[in-house]
DNA sequence: AAATACTTGACAGGATTAGTAGACTATTTT
DNA sequence: AAAATAGTCTACTAATCCTGTCAAGTATTT
């Protein structure tokens, strides 16, 4: 139950890909499709969402590719979801777009209610930031990286 | 995002009834149906699950319905949603029954696996009791119930 | 002009959900 | 015993959503 699709899933680990080096210039939706096992059709279609958000930003032509919009601390999960998934809403009746006539006298729906909040606070609290530090990936190298200007030393982790 | 089907909200509204007046013998499915506004069929298939599952009993023949296997505070909503729609498993990485070879090294899976951990721990917590005690409930009078050595006066709210 | 890379919209197959229908079994009452 | 009440079980369908592909197009750099 409570199941995320898929499309939700590989758009946070695609914006994981694009901010594991957002300050080393764009990546392809290619480099994203290899690292993380994501058609590159689909991914266009996710990502091409994202940015009509305003989350990332494109680049166009050769070294081009994708770009954060914002740092990642301040890319939370839940932003990326609700762009991609809607808004939580665990059941119809508290989905803005549908609402509900019983909702007075409803005995369930402040319980759902209440647990929709609490899922909420959590994904609005967890940024991209965390999940970069919480994955030890702050020590990995950029190799295989591509690379704007030629400056192939790896950021290395201190 | 993060939907529960019909199912399971159905499922607890009609765990809601039963649990209302659960000392006043069994509950009948039209009953469930007419105060909560689901078809019998379909309340047929969900109350059957349930009973299988050991949450409530059945009672037949007429005078029969529904009741509760246990007491409305040793029935929690999460044992209800778990029988209707399965475990929580935000992804299906997270399903015991798929499960996923990538877990190792994948930055997002720690951060469904915790989130799922919340929503269970919130659900397993929150009772029928604390349903019947959130909602007012406790001041009903039983008119409309049906009562099965014909004591009629209604279990009065203090 | 050529190569790279993003952009957009349509579409199809499959899975899941939501709900109906009907025939059957068990129990109580008359 | 028969009638009435009420739960049991299985199958089936229609609709919706999910997942993903495809192809033609636009923008940018070299
Ligand atoms: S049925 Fe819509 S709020 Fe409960
Ligand atoms: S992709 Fe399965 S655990 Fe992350």
């Amino acid at each position: 139950m409570l199941k995320l699709s898929t499309k939700g899933q590989y758009g946070v680990r695609a914006m994981f890909e694009i901010a594991r080096g957002y300050n080393l210039g764009p990546i392809t939706i290619k480099q994203i499709s290899e690292n993380q096992d994501v058609s590159v059709s689909y991914l266009e279609q996710i990502l091409n969402q994202l940015r009509k958000a305003g989350i990332i930003k494109s680049v166009k032509g050769p070294g081009g590719g994708y770009v954060l919009a914002r740092s990642p601390e301040e890319i939370s999960i839940g932003a990326i979801l609700r762009e991609l998934e809607g808004p939580v809403a665990i059941t119809s009746c508290l989905d803005p777009k549908e609402g509900c006539m019983r909702v007075e006298g409803c005995v369930t729906h402040l319980l759902w209610k209440s647990l929709g909040e609490k899922i909420e606070t959590f994904l609005d609290n967890m940024t991209l930031d965390d999940l970069l530090k919480g994955s030890g990936f702050v020590e990995i190298t950029r190799a295989g990286r591509r690379n704007k200007k030629g400056n192939d030393k790896a950021v290395a982790a201190g």
